[in-house]
DNA sequence: ATGAAAGCGCTAACAT
DNA sequence: ATGTTAGCGCTTTCAT
């Protein structure tokens, strides 16, 4: 028997392609006999309704498909249970890894989640903010911002944040960074192996974690008192940027003997170009990544690295951030550091006698 | 000079913590001297308004920092400027590559993106549908969907669909996949050189699109009158997997000389598999990928597999889903199927005499 | 334990 | 070209 739904009215003829209406707490409230309100305390797991009350309601909802709106329950509220998470790049694995991160922690907090990808472009990213914003999220999450520190200030001021990678004057911007020594170990390992001539292939041109990353190199070599490494920058962050700045350093300083990059994908692209000059890694030169992506245990030779646990990086800033939003999380932690670790495996070795 | 701004009533003490109240139409037209009717029109780029009166008006709301309130906007109007994004496993980079081709036409068109990983389990998958719905997403692209086609043709009554890389019965269901033939031609090649013993290794067990592939290289041989390839299924989808499957076909069948996978990391994983043996690929064993992801080229040796667009796949789904959001988009089309070419590289090669 | 009324910020339908 | 009114679906007082 088909049964017809009451709609309050206007009930025009329904044409066979138009959407169904979706059913109201209102009309929860008539079928079931009972007052909107209660629907809405059922709705919200009130503990103050009857049980007979709640299973009735429960039912007709149920039957009816309700589905609460989320936007109208925003507009009363002011709070949407949806974050915004701001990426550079999805396509890199990096990201995409810290996107799994959030997006685990946010399901499981019960949260949506908003992405942008702001193609490192500040402009772009201030756009994305607005956008978040206007859509009500309770939080935010900034992953390698580039955005000057007053902006992140004022972002701050309509919303909880959390940056991924750089840290802020304000308390009020809580923070998850990359542990900042993972870089020196690559080091010393290299330094340990008897390399002095020292190769330096960059990240990003102005972004906060590759200018750390390339001064940790320069500061361990400077405390040892070697020379300082050639930096290759300028490059793009991939496997055909690593292969070219590679021949440039080789072009510009045949002797090096070590070289220190940005991250994996340069670091097979150094190998690469070392390569196809008919040198060996590392019987001639040692070459050392970061981040351990998923294949630099399989690449030709099995990449030194410097592990990263992306995915709890993301998942970290999720819970920061949850940490702010949750009532009473004004006492959680407002910071956090990632630990690496260096995974020794056949990219480097003791330098030529 | 610090500017006060007033606000309705109950401007209660600011105690510096606080978030500022954000201002809304209603004080930009008290502002502005205009009724709050004519903000709406400029903020929606209405032409029917002076251009004193939206000089005037666009002033007021920048000094005040306007910004539109998604929410309130979606409920009168039921539209959200949103879609919805469901993939199974963000940290794979096939779907990374589909969030990123939808995210850039999404933001295009000004629309934002709530994206949920549904980890490949239709019971999440479900979940999160009816979460995007509560948010009233306009239009969902369901990517490699776990989900019954009497499922999906309900979700498709309260919202717009996209398939990727599957088929739908109901026409309102808009679908876009990867051409089935590709498979073909990567065994095609393999015949050309010469093979006659085949393995195949397979993807997710449940997946349509695994199902496909792994048919279609059946399809191959048994049209040219070959044996069946010997399938090994129900291994991760990851090199460590294909490193296993492999070594289980060359236990059960070691005169194999000619593998075909699902994708290339288990591509990988059985190339690592067959030189752990003292083999050689492409010389004792030829080893076709799927995907040509941005490593394919730099593996050990340089995989043969077959390419796919994949930013362009999913860049393709989300206007295929923009044109049945738009008004008078119903004339577009309603479904797109993806071109796909092989790369030989240097993981295939003759069969040995 | 339940209900009535007000209103969140915005747009649609009708004025003028 | 601009203003008035009503109401989207929900939660928040404050009653009862």
């Amino acid at each position: 028997m088909a049964q017809k739904i009451a709609t309050t009215s206007g009930d025009k003829e329904n044409d066979g392609t138009r959407r169904p209406r979706v059913p109201t707490m209102k009309q929860i409230a008539e079928e079931a006999k009972v007052s909107i309100k209660t629907v809405s305390r059922v709705m919200n797991n009130d503990p103050a309704v009857k049980e007979a009350t709640r299973g009735k309601v429960m039912d007709v909802a149920g039957t009816l498909g309700y589905r609460p709106n989320t936007p109208a329950r925003t507009l009363v509220t002011g709070r949407s249970k949806t974050i915004g998470l701001l990426i550079s790049d999805i396509g890199n694995y990096f990201f995409s890894e810290i996107v799994k991160g959030v997006q685990v922690a946010t399901e499981e907090e019960g949260y949506s989640l908003l992405l942008c990808d702001t193609g490192e472009n500040p402009d772009t990213e201030l756009r994305c903010v607005d956008l978040l914003l206007g859509h009500k999220v309770d939080g935010l999450i900034l992953s390698s911002s580039r955005l000057k520190d007053d902006q992140i200030s004022n972002v701050a001021k309509y919303s909880d944040v959390v940056l991924c990678n750089r840290t802020h004057p304000d308390e009020k911007v809580r923070s998850v960074c990359i542990e900042d020594n993972a870089l020196h170990l690559a080091t010393e390992h290299l330094i340990e192996l008897g390399h002095r001539h020292f190769g330096y292939i960059g990240g990003p041109v102005r972004g906060r974690a590759a200018w750390m990353r390339e001064e940790g190199c320069r500061e361990v070599l400077a405390r040892h008192g070697f020379e300082k490494p050639i930096v290759a920058s300028g490059f793009p962050v991939s496997i055909e940027g690593g292969y070219e700045a590679m021949n440039w350093i080789l072009d510009v300083k045949p002797e090096v003997s070590a070289i220190v990059t940005y991250n994996d994908m340069l670091a097979i692209g150094a190998m690469k170009a070392v390569q196809a000059r008919g040198l060996k890694v590392p019987e001639d030169i040692s070459v050392v990544g970061f981040d351990d992506l998923n294949f630099a245990a399989h690449t030709n030779p099995p990449l030194t690295t410097v592990s990263v646990p992306i995915f709890r990086f993301g998942y970290k800033a999720a819970q920061l951030l949850f940490g702010a939003i949750r009532p009473n999380g004004d006492d959680t932690p407002h910071s956090d550091v990632i630990k690496c670790h260096l995974v020794i495996r056949s990219s480097t070795g003791k330098v030529k006698a």
